[in-house]
DNA sequence: CTAAAAAAGATAAAAATAGTCTTATAGGGG
DNA sequence: CCCCTATAAGACTATTTTTATCTTTTTTAG
């Protein structure tokens, strides 16, 4: 239960890669994808979604690339997963609004909720500096 | 990401229900699965795994049925998550033994085991008899 | 203009999910 | 013993999701 995809999981050792290579030297999506030893086209779609929310700036043609999109210790862990999983849903009756009929009244509801904001507090205080090894104090 | 299955969600609301009965009155699937709206065969498959591991206790023929394999307060959200979902594992590389070969040197792996762990505590901090609403305290 | 590189969309195989159906087994009552 | 009731177990099936791949298009440097 609660697994991560491939997908996920692809996406992860991608950008954490990306931040490992110095800050503004655009990257392949190539050499990204056999660093990480991930299928190409795939990570390609994955990297396409990052770049659709800004987690990182593409160049096309020659001398094109990937940079990440802001600083690696503005991308956290949950921005990253959450990008290509979609949101951290426990069960269905926690969404942001409230499709849950049984809502008030369920006893497991308010458990949902308490299990996705932990989850989110501990992903969104891992950032991609940490992950890719550039902590602040080593 | 992280979504309970409907084999999961049927799992509580048809155990929840068995918790809201009776102590020792022994209760028919079909009753059970109308009460909670849940396909009969398919509840039916899910009450098997839970008889097989002891959350509940089943007997055949006439004047069978199901009753909890032990009382409310003993069994947790958590014993009914895993029954029918299997434990809960944010990553592969997080489970019992150490299957991934990156386990020291990743550094999102640690992220994981934490994820784990509180899900984990969350889940098992919750019972079926506060789910069923016999609260020690009201 | 051309080659390089990402973007976008279509397609497809494999696995997981969500069931259903059939047959077997067990127990109670006449 | 026979029949009815109820769960157990296993085979089977449809749908959805996952995990890709392939092709075509767009962009850009040189």
């Amino acid at each position: 239960m609660m697994e991560l995809t491939r997908k996920g999981e692809y996406a992860i050792r991608g950008i954490v890669y990306l931040a490992t290579r110095p800050d503004d030297q655009v990257c392949l999506l190539s050499d990204i994808a056999a660093a990480v030893d991930v299928p190409p086209t795939f990570l390609a779609k994955i990297f396409q979604q990052f770049s659709k929310i800004g987690l990182v700036k593409s160049y096309r043609g020659t001398g094109g690339g990937f940079i990440l999109g802001r600083t690696a210790d503005k991308i956290t862990l949950l921005d990253v997963v959450e990008a290509v999983e979609g949101p951290i849903i426990p069960n269905r009756c926690v969404t942001g609004g409230d499709d849950c009929e049984r809502s008030h009244t369920c006893k497991v509801h308010p458990v949902w909720v308490s299990v996705q904001k932990q989850v989110r507090d501990i992903l969104a205080a891992v950032s991609l500096k940490e992950l890719a090894g550039k902590q602040e104090k080593p």
